[in-house]
DNA sequence: GCCGTTTTCGGCCCGACTGTTTTCAGTCG
């Protein structure tokens, strides 16, 4: 039983006791513990066989402890099982619905025999809905719009097509005079790989004309909820985009809070609380006058009222930001200018769109100091991928054109080489001793056995003339999940060897991502944030890595390109093997 | 159910909005 599946057990356990109107404390313990596990670096099923106490994870106390043990030794909980045979499991997707929560879902279920979403459409069809007490026309409407969100699969968007939605909500309010300040927060400032929905905060003295003004956004489909601060929309169909209007006075206040995350936040204001102050998207609050705010003009004042620094949106996820050492790891962070180089890119001689030339003119232009073009071996036929003879080309091709580069930028040598079904790499020992920066990767054989992926990946690792191993899961997001294999065995692996695990910043891909990525950090693997570029423009997608990077915590010195190209020249040499 | 500089019991973040209600429960973020 992997993590993720023992957390959604937990999960389950949580809709159900919410169902049946459980202490609303014990719910919550279950859905911390879902998220605990869900954010554990190893498998907890490692952590069981290695006797490690399950009650040092901040979230899992002695009851959730020996309710994993259970679930991993039999693969079932005994009381999620007593749970399901009271409380219908289909009920939990009733209670997805928009405007529906466990207490209505549950009266739906006793009332009127609801035990699924086509249940519920039907008795709402029957007009069976609007005559139960506490529900109306309006409910029974809106259920009947909203069931079908539920039914399609969530939709998310990746970081991409959230710019691309920013810059047109950002490009519809440019002409909103009563806008004095907006910002973009949720999820999406806080770097998540991908967004369930939009917040956006503005700053204005006439509220009315901001909501407006977002009423007549022209790809809105649906207006959720108005009052007087606080608007929600459903644009193109089921995305939602959040506004809240708020005073100047309260601006670092109101960010914080609508930043999130809901955890971070939980966490914050207990702290508050414990210091007598109390916080709010209004300020912090002597508990004793909470007439006059003390804090919250901007964030850092908030964290500063509860003695703390002032947390980066990526950190706030109630994961390692509020541990001691936390400080001192802070002012290291990685940030897109401490970038120097991009050691993964592909040209015209596979399948990129510009020469080796102008992705070094890009690269030039965008003040980096050196990159690798690393374009497909063989193997990677659709790509017209290198055999030894074209690879050979290139360098040579590389070679004659450095000087034009001199002083400007270090041009490498580089190959993407596949690591093949077999375990070998896709081109010979003597070729890729000839290259200044191997990067391995699987792009086929996805389906064998978890072992035998493992293999092949610690095999490259293993290999002399390999420098890093590129998207090591094979992930694309919202299209093709991870192939299975052993990520703490790949880790280990890298760190023993001293190989780089790369950061993939293609938003497709974010691969590994924050949490894996945090992982191998602690384990002491360097990082290598590269692009993937198959064009200049994807030179830009940078930031998404280095937005995965700060969510996993990792500090400057912790990744391969934050060298200079001396340092980094340095580095190269001490890899070179003797024999070399 | 979890947790502890308020420590083994008694707390557990806080406010906006809607729809159905005559003052608020439920939902949401």
């Amino acid at each position: 039983m992997t993590n993720d599946q023992l957390a959604s057990l937990f999960e389950e356990m949580a809709d159900l006791l919410e169902l049946s109107g459980e202490n609303a404390f014990r719910i919550r313990a279950y859905r911390s513990g879902a998220a605990a596990i869900q954010t554990l670096s190893q498998p907890i099923e490692e952590l069981i066989a290695q006797d490690f106490d399950l009650t040092s994870i901040d979230g899992i106390g002695a009851t959730l402890a020996q309710k994993s043990i259970i679930a991993i030794q039999t693969g079932e909980i005994p009381a999620l099982e007593k749970l399901r045979a009271q409380v219908p499991s289909s009920l939990r997707k009733v209670m997805q619905v928009p405007g529906l929560g466990a207490k209505k879902a549950m009266k739906l279920h006793q009332e009127l025999g609801v035990m699924d979403l086509e249940s519920l459409k039907q008795v709402c069809l029957d007009g069976k809905v609007a005559k139960l007490k506490g529900f109306g026309e309006k409910t029974q409407q809106s259920i009947l719009e909203n069931i079908e969100i539920v039914a399609q699969a969530a939709v998310r968007m990746r970081r991409d097509e959230a710019d691309a939605l920013r810059a047109k909500l950002q490009e519809h309010f440019s002409n909103c005079p009563a806008i004095q300040k907006m910002e973009f927060a949720g999820s999406y400032r806080r770097g998540k790989e991908t967004i369930g929905d939009l917040d956006i905060l503005v700053v204005s003295n006439s509220p009315e004309q901001v909501m407006d003004r977002f009423g007549q956004y022209p790809e809105l489909t649906e207006l959720l909820a108005r009052g007087d601060t606080k608007m929600s929309i459903r644009i193109s169909g089921s995305f939602q985009v959040d506004l809240r209007v708020v005073d100047p006075s309260c601006w670092g206040a109101a960010l914080q809070y609508f930043t999130g995350s809901k955890e971070h936040n939980v966490h914050v204001r207990s702290l508050a609380k414990s210091l007598g102050l109390k916080i709010s998207e209004y300020g912090v609050f002597r508990e004793l006058d909470q007439n006059q705010p003390i804090a919250g003009h901007d964030e850092a004042s908030l964290y500063e009222a509860i003695g703390l620094p002032w947390i980066p949106p990526e950190l706030r996820e109630n994961r390692f930001e509020f541990q001691k050492d936390f400080a001192q790891r802070l002012h290291d962070l990685i940030e897109l200018s401490d970038i120097r180089g991009d050691l993964h890119m592909h040209t015209l001689y596979t399948d990129g769109s510009h020469s080796v030339e102008q992705m070094a003119q890009a690269a030039i232009d965008r003040g980096l100091q050196y990159i690798a073009i690393t374009d497909h071996s063989k193997r990677v036929s659709v790509a017209r991928g290198l055999d030894e003879q074209k690879v050979l080309e290139q360098w040579a091709h590389i070679d004659r054109i450095r000087k034009q580069f001199q002083d400007r930028l270090l041009l490498l040598k580089g190959i993407e080489c596949d690591i093949l079904e077999d375990g070998s790499l896709d081109l010979s020992d003597q070729c890729l001793a000839q290259a200044d920066w191997v990067t391995a990767s699987v792009h086929f054989g996805f389906k064998q056995s978890k072992q035998e992926i493992t293999d092949r990946i610690l095999g490259a690792i293993a290999h002399r003339s390999v420098h890093s191993i590129s998207h090591p899961s094979g992930r694309l997001l919202s299209r093709r999940v991870a192939y299975d294999y052993d990520l703490t065995a790949v880790i280990q692996a890298a760190q023993e060897h001293d190989k780089c695990l790369e950061i993939n910043a293609n938003p497709h891909r974010l691969d590994l991502n924050d949490l894996q990525a945090a992982a191998a950090a602690q384990a002491g693997v360097t990082l290598v944030i590269n692009t993937d570029a198959h064009s200049i423009d994807n030179l830009d997608l940078m930031r998404h890595g280095v937005q995965v990077a700060r969510r996993a915590g990792i500090i400057k010195n912790q990744v391969l390109n934050t060298k200079t190209s001396k340092q980094l020249l340095g580095w190269l040499k001490k890899h070179k093997s003797p024999s070399d």
